[in-house]
DNA sequence: GACTGTTTTCGAAACGTTTCCAAACATAGT
DNA sequence: ACTATGTTTGGAAACGTTTCGAAAACAGTC
């Protein structure tokens, strides 16, 4: 018994099946109004018979697009890219593009490996948070992207478009609130600052402090993970030693770790401690009572990127890079106390 | 000014610039053992000067394998499919395979969209959660399906690769442990019976309340959705008319729902209610204190599903489907208590 | 029925690789 | 110097489509 070699059924089996030429196949396929309504329903029923399905691979090598865009990410655990995932989504299918995404878990090889499987007419285009802004080999790749991509939330030297929030006047809305109640001694948990969000933050953070010419307490700033688990370490220190009056979890998955110390530690929100989020979470939400936070509109981050990057898809010329930046807006909720005179 | 036609440089233009033939390119990539070391300076400095980086849409076309496999999931806003996903990321990774991901909403016009996507050549394989179980042109892709595939916690009549999560026993450990604190009026809040977890999870809870002989409180099971807009809805709706002394809120999604009506009406867990979870999600994992849950281990189920995948994308003949079982263990947390007698 | 103009079809070239076969070359053994 | 053996290389075919120019078929007009 010979294994049958399954070679699957080729457009010129069909076109010999339906006694016709391929090049009258292909354009039954893709333009089958320029093909005569009784040869169509030759080839229609040849194509039937045999199950053909046109080799996609074949496809992507004439025709230069493959119609499919990607998303590039450090981390598919947290929601908020997720989100953005999906709001890019929706936009893109739309405009008949398949969307997919590629999770990197932050390592600069990963990165450097997903825009490479994607610059060579994997995706026709990319939307990314990368990670390393400062990492040369994944700039010079960025610098000789031959496809048109979107930066989400990260600022490097390149002609690149980007959609960016602007954490800095966020933060320093959310500690002038904090400040407001009468706190002094605030913490700020956030991310590394050789990425922007962790930056500007810290810029908005000293800033509000700046303004009203009272000191910058720099020995509460911590600002080098965005994990959970380095909010969790970073918040027992500050609560050990250093009795900071308010956090800002500025980090969703800082805000996990956050947690788990002031559950740890039974501490009440905002009795003993007020508390500041960022983004709205199910657990910032929920967390006995929805929890103060800076918000910004997720969707809008990724319907933004999407449409940058439709446009630049749709014209072939390269007019210069755009970076839209959104703004972000303080949500009161009842994590926050007025300091105890 | 003409505009530069930007051709990129193909593997003829290296050719000729290091004055080899285009094989001897070709193999200086791929084999570069079988070239004389003094051509492949050669050619290796061509490829230098000109920026050459090989088409890999050309290449797919060549060699019929794309070492990418696709992840297909209904929502990734799910932590529990994000958390699949990167676990097997980590072991396809490791076997030179890029892993990507496409979200499908749930539409089975989109999950036939993906499936198509994949299907000619776009990835050697696919790991998935069809959520149209008993969608006809579904079954019939699946079917017809060329690629190695392995399912997610979906069972379809169809000789595929499954890893499988013992929802039944899960269940029915968690209720006989409520029956046995003394609750009788238990709810049952589940994902629809048309996919497995919801029919297995139904089934474990009724055979709790039979092996005791109890009459199955079938009034308070609700499975139709595994959304959190459900579980609100329908936790709304049981706590108002129904008055159960416990609730099962088996869906991490659904979790987020009810915990909204138990906040909103300022119930305490559990000392207005029982509460119990599915999944360590941060958000189980933390609601005031930690919540009792009927918990699995989601990167084993990643690994396992990785691993089928690889096994079936190793040996091209066709082995009978395999189909892993997995269990789930009770953890106890702060949310349950006897009934008030 | 010849002429024109339009629609439809054919056949071949092209896309950029990989891979196969045979030719060229080198090395060593006699 | 010649053969036998093994290593490198060149050239062309192949992968399965799309597309393009030219040929063929058709329809309409005089």
């Amino acid at each position: 018994m010979k294994k049958a070699t399954r070679r699957s059924t080729t457009i010129r089996d069909v076109a010999s099946a339906a006694g016709v030429s391929v090049g009258t196949v292909s354009r039954s396929l893709n333009a089958p109004d320029s093909v005569r309504p009784a040869t169509l329903v030759k080839v229609r029923t040849a194509i039937e018979a045999l199950g053909f399905q046109p080799d996609s691979r074949a496809q992507i090598m004439r025709r230069r697009h493959t119609m499919t865009i990607g998303f590039v990410v450090d981390d598919i655990g947290n929601p908020l890219h997720a989100t953005t995932f999906k709001a890019v989504s929706a936009v893109m299918r739309e405009r008949g593009f398949s969307p997919y995404l590629v999770n990197t878990e932050g390592g600069a090889e990963n990165e450097a490996a997903a825009i490479d499987m994607l610059q060579h007419g994997r995706a026709d285009g990319v939307i990314m948070t990368i990670n390393s802004e400062k990492d040369a080999g994944t700039l010079k790749r960025l610098e000789q992207l031959r496809i048109p991509s979107v930066l989400l939330d990260r600022d490097i030297p390149l002609d690149i478009d980007a959609v960016l929030t602007d954490h800095a006047v966020g933060m320093q809305q959310a500690t002038s609130y904090l400040i407001g109640l009468g706190h002094r001694r605030i913490a700020l948990i956030t991310g590394g600052s050789d990425i922007r969000p962790g930056r500007e933050r810290i810029r908005g953070f000293v800033e509000a402090f700046r303004q009203r010419d009272l000191e910058v307490p720099t020995d509460l700033i911590r600002a080098q993970s965005l994990s959970a688990d380095y909010g969790f370490r970073e918040a027992s220190n500050l609560l050990q030693r250093e009795k900071p009056t308010a956090i800002i979890a500025a980090g969703n998955r800082i805000l996990v770790g956050v947690l788990r110390v002031i559950q740890q530690n039974k501490l009440s929100i905002p009795g003993d401690l007020s508390l500041i989020a960022c983004d709205q979470t199910d657990l910032a939400l929920l967390y006995p009572g929805p929890i103060t936070l800076i918000d910004r509109n997720i969707e809008e981050i990724g319907r933004t990127a999407a449409h940058l990057l439709l446009e630049r898809l749709g014209s072939a010329d390269d007019k210069p890079a755009q970076r839209i930046s959104l703004p972000t807006r303080l949500i009161l909720g009842g994590s926050c106390a007025p300091v105890p005179a």
